[in-house]
DNA sequence: TATAGTGTTATCGG
DNA sequence: ACCGATAACACTAT
């Protein structure tokens, strides 16, 4: 499910077979995937228009999309969120999937189609979809992306020294702060944290310089992999996140506990 | 049947 | 005003 790296993935996947189609239909029925919009208002926003280029910034992506005829202003961007349980899926016009499909679902639900919450019809009849069972993911019209922290991949040390060397909250509640820095999820807050061997309750102003540093290399590299390897389910620590499991490295017990608001799992040793 | 959950945000208290 | 903790959101999986 969807972080940063995931969030890449479904980025790609629009911008591969979801680009240049004019927009001849849309459901933007669902009330609570398209807050604050009322239904209707997505749909009279794109009618007639293409996307024209994806973006993406932590977990939050959106479209770009073009003038409704030849040299006519550009519309609105369109906002996706994925949430906690969203994946995006391209279909031909017999409705078979041609881009998404199990990416993350490990081969589970492939074709399933009952959880589509948001969709755009193509003119050649293919369709883009936002499935998403949970409903926690967000469609909306030019989104407030300015909020957000930098992204994970493109924050600079000093912009990172910054968000880290200040303030009484635990490191793991920083390292999931999207305004601080954007992308960051709860599975991949524990990697980077295991590899830095920090303890996930540790103030953040109390941080050495070295600690910061390692910190900064743990994130890089992690998200790195993660978008590499098409999810955070190729991160190590994922695996060691379950009752009775030993730390890779040193065969520790892993501890557990709530930090941030969030399950995590530590090394109880090397992140004492 | 009860509970946890890979995300975000409004709200409350210090 | 700033900072951090917590509940709520909607639904599925265990």
């Amino acid at each position: 499910m969807p972080e940063l790296p995931e969030v890449e993935t479904a980025r790609e996947v629009i911008q591969r077979a979801g680009l240049d189609h004019v927009i001849v239909d849309v459901d933007d029925s669902d009330t609570y995937e398209c807050r604050p919009h009322k239904p209707g208002e997505i749909r009279a926003a794109l009618l007639g228009r293409r996307l024209t280029a994806v973006h993406r910034r932590g977990k939050s992506m959106w479209c770009d999309t073009s003038g409704i005829g030849e040299s006519e202003p550009a519309g609105p961007a369109l906002g996706i969120h994925l949430g906690m349980s969203g994946k995006i899926v391209i279909t031909d016009r017999q409705g078979n999937e041609i881009e998404g499909g199990d990416y993350w679902e490990r081969g589970r639900d492939l074709g399933d189609h009952r959880y589509t919450r948001f969709s755009l019809t193509f003119a050649d009849g293919g369709s883009l979809l936002l499935i998403d069972p949970r409903r926690l993911g967000r469609v909306r019209l030019d989104p407030p992306v300015d909020v957000l922290g930098p992204d994970a991949l493109k924050i600079t040390p000093r912009q990172f020294r910054a968000t880290f060397s200040k303030g009484t909250a635990p490191v793991k509640a920083r390292l999931l702060d999207q305004h601080a820095i954007a992308g960051i999820g709860n599975l991949l807050a524990d990697q980077v944290m295991w590899q830095a061997k920090i303890n996930p309750a540790r103030p953040v102003g109390e941080l050495t310089s070295a600690e910061v540093s390692r910190l900064l290399k743990a994130v890089k590299s992690s998200v790195q992999s993660a978008v590499s390897g098409g999810g955070v389910h190729v991160l190590p620590m994922v695996a060691f996140r379950v009752r009775g499991a030993r730390c890779p490295r040193c065969g520790a017990p892993m501890a557990h506990g709530t930090v941030g608001g969030r399950t995590t799992w530590w090394c109880s040793r090397e992140q004492a």
